[in-house]
DNA sequence: AATGAACCATACGGGCGAGTATGGGTTGCG
DNA sequence: CGCAACCCATACTCGCCCGTATGGTTCATT
C-alpha cells in the first residue's frame, strides 16, 4: 500500500512541538497533555467521546486531588496563627500545583473550567476566612483578609508565572514570603 | 450577478456573535474588537497588513494612554500616604481599564502582548515601590509591599472579572477596599 | 468629464484542528 | 483453533479562520 503518510501522519500532538517545551500546556489543549506519548486519535477517541470529555475527566480528578493535598497536611497544626504560617510556607514552596492552577486560570473562558475553578477558589477562600477568624479577626475582617490574601496569591502566580517578571531568587523570594506573612497574618 | 452569498457573506465578525455579549473580547481577537461595526475584510486588510499589526497598534496606543490616565491625576497630592490612599481609591472605582488589563493578562501567551504587559507591570510596580518608600518603609519592605499590593490587585481582577466569584456589592466592596488600605498602607 | 488613487465588499484559497471511517492487530475465552 | 470484543493507527471529512484576489465605488484633482 505504501501509505503516502501526509505530513507526519495524523498524530494528535506532534511530539516535537509539545514535548520539548517544559511546561506551557495552554489549558485549551490541557486535555491533550494527558496523552503526550505519541498517541494517535484512534486510541484517544476510543476512550473518550470528545476532547472536552477528557478535559472534564481531568478536571474532576484535579478537583478531588487538590483537596487532599493542601488541607490534609495542616490539620496537624492546632494553633491558628501557626497553622496560617504553615499554610503560607507550604504554598510558597510548591510549584507544580501552582503551574496547573495558573494554567487553569488562563482557561477560564472555557465553560467547563469555570465552575470547577469557581468552586475550588471559593473553598479556599472559605478556608482562609475561617483561619483568619480563628486567628482572632472579626468575621468581616477575616473575610476581607481572606480575599486579600487569596488575591495576592493568584496575582503573584500571574505575575511570576505568566509574565516574564524577572524571577525572584531564593533569598528575595524568602524575604517576600516573610513580608507577606508579617503583613497579612494578624498578631 | 445575483451573488450566491455563501453563509452570511464573508464578514470578519458576524455581528450577532460578537456584538451581543457585552465585554468578552478574548484578546486573541482583541484585534477585531476595534472594528465591530459590520466591517469586512476588504477594508481591514487595506489599512493593516495583518491581524497582528492591529494588535500591535492597539497595544502601543494602550501602553501610552494608560500611563497618562492614572499617574497624572496623583501628582496633585503631595503627602505620600494620602497619595497612596488616593491611588487605591482611584483604582478601586474605575472599571474599563481593569477589564482591558485583565483581558490582556489572559492573552499573555501571545508574544506581542507579553513584553507590553511586562513593561507596564514593571512600571507600576516601581511606582508602587517608590510610593511605599516615600511613605516611610525601608527599601526592601517597600519593594515587597509593592509586590504584594500589585499581586493583590491582579489577583482581585482575576477573581472578580474572570471567575464567576459572586460579585461584591457596593458596601461589601467599599469595606474590602477599606480593609486593603488599612492592611497595606503603613501608618 | 476623466483619470487615478484611495477605499471597501465579495469571493476564493489554504491551513489547521476536531471528529469520523475503516481496517488491522491483540487479547480473552469457548 | 476460532471468534469476539477490545484496542489503536491511518486516512479522510468538514468547518473555521486568516489572508489574498479581484472588481467595484467614491473622492480629489485637473
Amino acid at each position: 500500500m505504501i501509505a503516502p503518510s501526509r505530513k507526519l501522519a495524523d498524530r494528535m500532538v506532534t511530539p516535537a512541538s509539545k514535548l520539548d517545551r517544559p511546561a506551557r500546556l495552554s489549558a485549551e489543549d490541557w486535555a491533550l497533555a494527558a496523552l503526550r506519548l505519541g498517541v494517535t486519535k484512534g486510541s484517544f477517541y476510543w476512550h473518550f467521546p470528545s476532547r472536552e470529555a477528557l478535559l472534564v475527566a481531568a478536571l474532576e480528578r484535579w478537583e478531588v486531588m487538590e483537596q487532599e493535598t493542601v488541607f490534609g497536611q495542616l490539620e496537624a497544626v492546632p494553633e491558628p496563627r501557626a497553622r496560617l504560617k504553615a499554610l503560607f510556607q507550604l504554598v510558597a514552596h510548591e510549584l507544580k500545583p501552582h503551574i496547573i492552577y495558573s494554567e487553569l486560570l488562563k482557561a477560564l473562558d472555557h465553560p467547563v473550567v469555570q465552575p470547577v475553578l469557581s468552586r475550588v477558589s471559593q473553598r479556599r477562600l472559605d478556608y482562609l476566612a475561617a483561619s483568619f477568624r480563628q486567628a482572632g479577626l472579626p468575621r468581616l475582617d477575616a473575610q476581607n483578609r481572606a480575599r486579600l490574601t487569596y488575591a495576592a496569591y493568584v496575582g503573584f502566580l500571574q505575575l511570576s508565572l505568566q509574565l516574564g517578571q524577572p524571577r525572584l531568587h531564593h533569598d528575595e523570594f524568602e524575604a517576600y514570603v516573610g513580608h507577606v506573612m508579617a503583613t497579612l497574618i494578624p498578631d
